[in-house]
DNA sequence: CGCTCATTAGCATCCAAACAAAGT
DNA sequence: TACTTTGTTTGGATGCTAATGAGC
């Protein structure tokens, strides 16, 4: 326990400004230090158990990701940006990657080959909604987890509803 | 690139010579025995040029010696990382929206 | 438990940077 | 350190969409 400040709260009402400014401090001591974005998110996990992806260190850098999404991250960043500072050989910080790598609590992303995607549509197309057990049988067939089936159909369906929505662009452009 | 100088820091392992590196060595030898007014950067650009010229069959035992050097530096430094450092922060990617 | 809706978050991919040699 | 080349490897940026969480 290090317990030098008490400045772990989590500040929700930051400024714009304020997370720009961290974005590019994170960025310039993140190079200055050696590490990389995948060394970040990878850190992260071994910090709070929660690791993170080369992409959304990237995003955050790049101040991409939704102002809330920013300031729940900011804490964490934060953190790890004092970590990383106070370590005398960085490098270590590199090693410990692998002790926690297992730290991961989000579901890995499963990579759905195009004639899964092909056969999924194929269902979607006969029935936007199917059953438990339809599900069940789905999942079956292709050789997939249930649950990746279900989530499936819900993203699917929603991507479904996103796509009619902008039905009156007006061309406001000439 | 910036590493601790501690004395427990390594020597930095340097990056095998691919094919072109590995005859261009010769190559530049000869090349600024016969101009050796030439700076450098001028013999890498005729360097180059002959390079392309090549066939196939005369880079290839060059591209073998590299592959030879390749595996011997994995030999040699088993635990070696290819790790290339940003130098500054990468402004213009593919895109980029920055406001300053 | 499962659906919808809103949001978070990462795989897969591609581009561009870095860097090997050499000498000024 | 820059300059200059080719080939190789890596870091970083990004589209699409998988996964999660709140509220019913």
């Amino acid at each position: 326990e290090v317990g030098q400040s008490s400045d772990s709260e989590e500040e929700e009402n930051l400024s714009t400004e304020e997370l720009e400014q961290f974005a590019k401090e994170l960025k310039h001591k993140r190079i200055t230090l050696g590490f990389t974005q995948a060394d970040v998110g990878l850190a992260l996990g071994n910090l709070y158990g929660k690791m993170f992806s080369q992409t959304t260190i990237c995003r955050f850098e790049a101040l991409q990701l939704s102002f809330k999404n920013m300031c729940k991250l900011k804490p964490l960043l934060q953190r790890w940006l004092n970590e990383a500072e106070n370590t005398d050989n960085p490098q270590d910080m590199y090693k410990i990657e692998r002790v926690f790598a297992d730290s991961r609590k989000r579901k890995r992303r499963t990579s759905l080959e195009v004639t899964v995607r092909g056969a999924l549509e194929s269902y979607f197309i006969k029935c936007p909604k199917p059953n438990t057990q339809d599900i069940t049988q789905i999942a079956e067939d292709l050789r997939l987890e249930k649950d990746v089936v279900r989530v499936w159909f819900c993203n699917r369906r929603q991507k479904g509803k996103r796509l009619a929505l902008p039905f009156e662009e007006e061309g406001a452009e000439g | 690139v910036r590493v601790n100088g501690s004395s427990k820091n390594k020597p930095h392992v340097k990056r095998p010579m691919n094919a072109f590196m590995v005859w261009a060595q010769a190559a530049r030898r000869k090349l600024a025995d016969q101009y050796p007014h030439l700076h450098n950067a001028e013999l890498s650009k005729t360097l180059g040029k002959l390079w392309r010229l090549l066939n196939e069959g005369e880079k290839r035992p060059f591209v073998e010696e590299a592959e030879r050097l390749r595996v011997q530096h994995k030999k040699d430094h088993p635990d070696y990382k290819y790790q290339p450092r940003r130098r500054k922060s990468v402004k213009n990617g593919q895109n980029e929206a920055e406001d300053g």
